[in-house]
DNA sequence: AATGAATGAGCGTTCATTCAT
DNA sequence: AATGAATGAACGCTCATTCAT
C-alpha cells in the first residue's frame, strides 16, 4: 500500500476518533494528510468506504492473537494475568477509536457493527478458555460466560473510563488485574 | 415552559441519542416534533443551544437516585440483587442517551462529562456499601473498590452492549445478576 | 405559484434549451434567475425535479387545444389550414426546447419520453380527424395514419429545421401549408 | 492511425450519440475502449479535441452518397422507392448520432452544422429530381420543393422518432414508403 | 506510445440560520 | 409565539486534466 493511502487512513482514524464521523469533513482529512481531496475518493470510493477500511483494519488488530501464542505456554494463572495486561494495553491504545465505534452514529452502521461483534465474540471466547484452564473444576456454561464477560468488562471500564471514574481507592493497573482475576477465580470455585 | 418547547427538547434528545448530534438535522427535529423550523432557533438560538439546554436537565439521573432510596431496608443480599436490577433497568432505558454522552462528539463537552462522572461515583459508592453489608468479613479498600467496579461494569456491559455481545451461553437478566453477585461475594470472602 | 419559482422555471427552460441539461449548472440557473441556489432545491428537490416540472408544463401547452374548439366550426379545408398554422406557431415558439427534448440525454430519460410520446400521439390523432373531415371518401387506416404523419412531419421539418435547410425555392409559411395540404388531400383521393 | 486511437474515436462516437457530450465522461470512454485515461489526452489534447476529430470524419455521410449512385438507372417509380429505402436505412443506422448532432449542445458547433446542412441539401435535390422523373407533367418549383421536403421529412420522422410515435395503425417500413410516395405522386398530378 | 496516481476546480446538494410576516 | 420562504457557506463527490514513469 502506498504511503499516501496509509497516511489518509491514519489521519481519518485520528479525526473520526476525536470528533466523530459526521463532524469530520473530507476536506479536513485531505489537508491534514497532505493529499488532494480527490485522492481520498480515488482510493476509498466515498467517505463510508474510508470508514469501512478503517474498521476492517482495526479488527485485524488481532496482533494480540500473535502474542496469545506465547501465553498458552505459561502457567494458567500467569496466562490469565498476562491476557488482562494485553487487553488493557489494547484498550488504552485504541481508547478514542473504541469510544468512536460505540457512538450512536456508528451503532447504526451495519458494517461497523458486524466487525465489532465478531471482535468481541472472539475476545470472550479466549477469556473463557483461559479461565477454564486456571481452575480445575467443571463450571457450567452460563457461569463461565458470565465470568468471562465480567473479566472483560471490568478491564474495559478500567481502561476506557479510567480517567473519569478513577476513585481514590482504585488500585494501579497490575494490582487491579490481580485483584479481579483473583476474585473471579475464587468466586467460580 | 410551553408544550411545544418541551416537545422539541424531547424530540431532539431522542434523535441525538439515536443518530448522534451532527447526523441529526434541525429540519428533522422540527418536522418530527411538529414545530416550524424557525421556532427551534427562536427558543434555543442555535443547534448548540438546544444541546446545552438538554444537558442542563438530566432529570433521568435524579430518577435513579430516588429509586435507590428504599433499597437500604431490604435483606443485604436481596438489596444487592435489587440494586443490580434497578441499575440494569436504568441502563436499558437510557441506553442510547448514554452511548451518545460517551461519543467523541460529546466527550469534548465539559458540562456533560462532569454530570456523568458524579453519577458514576455515587453509584460506585452505593455498590461498595451494599457489598460490605452482604459479606460479614472486613475487606481491604482496594479489593472492595475493585469488586464494586466489577459489579457496575459487568452490568454496564450487559446492559449497554447487550445486543452486540450476547453469546448463546449468556444468561437472562435475573439469572445474570444472580451469577455475578454470587461470584463477587464468593470471590471476596 | 410564487414569482420566484416561476422565474426559476423559465430560466431553466431557456438554459436547458440553449446548452443542454448536463451542460447547464444549477449555479447558473440560480444566478440568472436571481434566486439563491438553495431555493432551487427547496422547490424542486433536485435538478431532475426541475426538468420533470418543465416537461410536465410543456405538455400542458395544450393551449392549442383551446383554439382547436374554434377550428371545429370552420370549413374543413380552412380548418386544416388553420391547424397547420397553429402547429407551426407552436413549433417556432418551442423550437429550442423541442430540439432539447430530442437530444440523446433526454431520449434516455423515461419521464420526459413518456410526456413527449403522449403529446405526439394526441397531435397525430387530431391531424387525422381533420383530414378525414376534409375529404369525402373512406380511406383505409394505414393510409390515413401515414397522411397525418406526413402533414405533421413536413410542418415540423419546416418549422424546426427552417433556417438550416431553407432552399431558395422554398415557399413562405402560408404558401407552404397550402401546398402540402393540397398535395395530401389530392393524394388521398 | 493506430488501432487504439481508432478504438477511442469509435467508442466516443457511440457514447456521445447515446448519452450526449457532457453526460459522457472521459473515464467512461477510456475504460470502454480499453485505453488508459491519459492516452485520450495524449492523442486529442482534451475532450473537445476528441469531438472535433470526430466531426472531421463524417464517413457515414459519404456512405449514403455512394449508395445512391446506382439508383438513377432504375425505373423512375422503383428508383423513388429504392431512394426511400436507402434513406430510411441510413437514418436508422445513424439514428443516435443524428439526434446527437441536433442536440442543443451540438448546434452551437458551426462545423457540424455546415456538414449536416450540405447533406440535407443534396438529399433534397436528389429527391426532387427523382420525383420529376416519376411524373410526366411540369410542376412549378415551389410545389416540387415542398413535395421533396415532404418526402424527406416524413421518412425522417418515421425513422428517427420511430419508437416514440409509432401508432397502432402505422404501416411497416416498405408499406409506409409505398403509401407516401403514392400520395405525393398522386397529389402532384 | 502508454500508464494510472494525483490534482483541484467546480459540480449538485444539504443544512443551520435569518427574517418578513 | 410561530411560520416557512429564502439564503449561501460548506459539504461529499466527480471529472477533465497533468505528469512522473
Amino acid at each position: 500500500m502506498t504511503a499516501k493511502k496509509e497516511k489518509i487512513l491514519q489521519t481519518a482514524l485520528e479525526l473520526f476518533s476525536e470528533k466523530g464521523f459526521s463532524a469530520t469533513t473530507t476536506k479536513e482529512i485531505a489537508s491534514k494528510s497532505g493529499a488532494a481531496e480527490g485522492l481520498l475518493f480515488y482510493y476509498f470510493k466515498d467517505k463510508n468506504g474510508l470508514l469501512k477500511e478503517l474498521t476492517r483494519q482495526f479488527s485485524f488488530v488481532e496482533s494480540i492473537k500473535e502474542e496469545m501464542q506465547n501465553i498458552q505456554e505459561l502457567d494458567p494463572k500467569e496466562a490469565l494475568f498476562k491476557f488482562g495486561h494485553l487487553y488493557l494495553d489494547f484498550l488504552s491504545r485504541n481508547k478514542h477509536f473504541l469510544s468512536f465505534i460505540w457512538s450512536p452514529e456508528m451503532t447504526q452502521n451495519r458494517e461497523v457493527s458486524r466487525e465489532v461483534a465478531s471482535l468481541m465474540s472472539s475476545m470472550t471466547n479466549q477469556a473463557a478458555a483461559l479461565l477454564k484452564n486456571a481452575i480445575n473444576l467443571e463450571v457450567d456454561d452460563q457461569r463461565m460466560a458470565a465470568a468471562a464477560s465480567m473479566l472483560l468488562s471490568s478491564l474495559m471500564a478500567y481502561g476506557l473510563l479510567g480517567d473519569r471514574i478513577k476513585e481514590s481507592a482504585m488500585a494501579e493497573c497490575d494490582q487491579f488485574i490481580k485483584i479481579i482475576t483473583d476474585i473471579i477465580l475464587k468466586g467460580l470455585s
